[in-house]
DNA sequence: GAAATTTCCCAAAGCGCTTTGAACCATTTC
DNA sequence: GAAATGGTTCAAAGCGCTTTGGGAAATTTC
């Protein structure tokens, strides 16, 4: 069933049905009603593809997914941001369309979006410190908002982010104030803008405290389990172990967890853990009372409020861009507790 | 630059870069050459707009994710699933359309992608037992994949599923041979076809041995940590406490392993876990010797077969159903050992 | 050397919609 | 009663491609 059987079969023109569907006002309210029911008995739907054409529009945001070749892991909080992403999406009529490529292929991907205009707007995923797909997308031309920011690079495009290091800031201090001394960071890799700047969070506060930081008991590596499980292990095996442990994701944390009871410590006793929850959908930190003491944020609200900026970017092309900061919720959990004096 | 203004630039017509860019051979190398390399030049790329309607194709494959509005999980495995299949779409210049829904709105997402033809088949994720998708999509027309089964139906449509009875009838054996008889089952919800089969292999080697089957060692719930957690820490608790955990997911898994490490006993020794280990990238079970026992199978690599069968049958539509029942690999790791003696 | 074939290229139709510009009819205004 | 107005509707153009049905030039065949 097409427009053009559809209005034959209505006896009106397709211009009149086409604006009758699509809400337009020069045309009466009865015969909108009659096109209606006529539609959903017929069960038409106008073909997308035909309609984009005309419209020079696509209505699908386009996701980027880099797959690294080197560790192919595949960001495990990258399904509640989609999700997040995909409820503003389907509630205002756009497609989410995914391509998942390899990293070296990501710049021919994102430019081969906008040529073959199949997307109208991007979202860019995991920048990178000075990553060369911002300049790069300000060329094309498309609406585009990062989740997170690209190093330093103060031009202005649209981004929302956490604040990464003000957050790891204020939970290295909270460990310091309970007398935590050494503080291990169990980070992700660190050309990823976020983990740097946890890391330089993270530096701050130690160094406000004159505490010196110890490469030792700084990790950065992707965020699986086993890699915090071994970071942590080894440094729990060092002469002057950690009391306290700094993670950046929730993942991590678990591997944490494990090399710290294996150890036959007590999480919150002998060893405090403070861990970033993404809020994973999969993985809530406890209903009542958490169960990690966490820098809080939901990465599915960035997936929802990416989007939402994306979509006014295309609504609104004029509207200048669009930076949210956002702090996350320090939230006490039954992972940390005062330094044990044998350790201070 | 649209394929109007190349040809002209090149002072040929519109049908013969056509074909030269799509490799038909009614085009000479040396005018290939040329309109290859002016399209390079240009940056050119057909929109995909004009082009799906032009073939009627539009070079898309659709899945839909439907979240509970009960619940709000979102599957941690489905990134792994997305990520293997796009592997696929993207060696075969397809893309990814990805429609975020409540699952009471999960069948007009289904009937839309069709009656707007935005895609050219369909995977279906997270089927149900008897659900009523199977139905739908066959009406519907378009080719599509089942990553699993729905219940008993046995129509022909394609699927590729692990052999879920099997396996954990296997894991259950394999406890019971290590002599324990108080194996408790860590389940996702068994309204999910998975989940169901699981129980059932599982039932049907506690029948073979005579071991009365325990409603109070059986939990079937959304397969968070958490979930997992609670649900073993009362079963712990129990007068008759369970020896041996057999779980659905390596996510619950890690709920189970902190509720017996919580609880004081070892693991591997005081009590052994079983868990099915999808092989999620962020999630690994150990690299030389795995940390739980496993039934494992790469959900990645069905996402991958998935795409494939998907893509098969648009090229073929005379194509029989495709029906892959995968058998996992039962990995022997350090979270299994004889039953205490105390216990028997 | 003429006829038949092959090679290469083109004009134009068509995919199914939206949107422009014009036209028609029924009211209202002067 | 003629002119202006407003509410509805329509025919046709156009979005940018692929593909059909030829057709001219080059090559081969007899």
């Amino acid at each position: 069933m097409n427009l053009k059987e559809l209005s034959s079969l209505l006896g009106l023109s397709q211009t009149t049905v086409s604006r009758a569907l699509n809400g337009y006002p020069e045309v009466s309210e009865a015969t909108r009603q009659k096109v209606m029911a006529a539609a959903k008995k017929y069960n038409y739907a106008p073909s997308s593809r035909a309609r984009s054409l005309a419209t020079g529009r696509s209505m699908a945001i386009g996701h980027v997914i880099p797959i690294s070749s080197k560790h192919e892991m595949v960001n495990p909080i990258f399904a509640d941001f989609i999700a997040g992403a995909g409820e503003t999406y389907s509630r205002s009529g756009y497609d989410m369309l995914l391509s998942v490529v390899n990293d070296e292929d990501e710049e021919a991907a994102y430019r081969e979006m906008a040529t073959k205009g199949s997307v109208d707007g991007i979202i860019v995923h995991g920048p990178r410190e000075n990553d060369p797909r911002i300049e790069l997308l300000m060329e094309i031309g498309l609406p585009f908002v990062v989740h997170g920011r690209a190093g330093n690079d103060t031009r202005p495009y649209s981004w929302v982010d956490i604040n990464n290091g003000h957050s790891f800031r204020r939970a290295t201090d909270f460990l310091l104030d309970l007398g935590h001394r050494r503080i291990a960071l169990i980070n992700g890799i660190e050309s990823m803008d976020f983990a740097r700047r946890r890391r330089l969070g993270y530096e701050a506060a130690l160094a406000a405290r004159n505490v010196r930081p110890r490469p030792e008991l700084m990790s950065a590596q992707e965020m699986t389990e086993q890699n915090a499980y071994r970071s942590a292990r080894e440094m729990l095996a060092l002469p002057e172990a950690p009391t306290a442990f700094l993670v950046s994701s929730y993942i991590s944390a678990i591997g944490v967890r494990r090399a710290v009871s294996q150890a036959g410590l007590k999480i919150g006793k002998d060893v405090s853990i403070v861990t970033h929850d993404d809020d994973l959908s999969y993985l809530r930190n406890g209903d009542e009372i958490p169960m990690f003491t966490a820098t809080k944020s939901s990465v599915r609200a960035a997936g929802r409020r990416c989007a939402e900026i994306v979509l006014d970017h295309i609504a609104n092309p004029d509207l200048p861009p669009v930076q949210e900061l956002w702090e996350t919720d320090l939230t006490l959990g039954l992972s940390t507790g005062p330094a044990a004096k044998e350790f201070t």
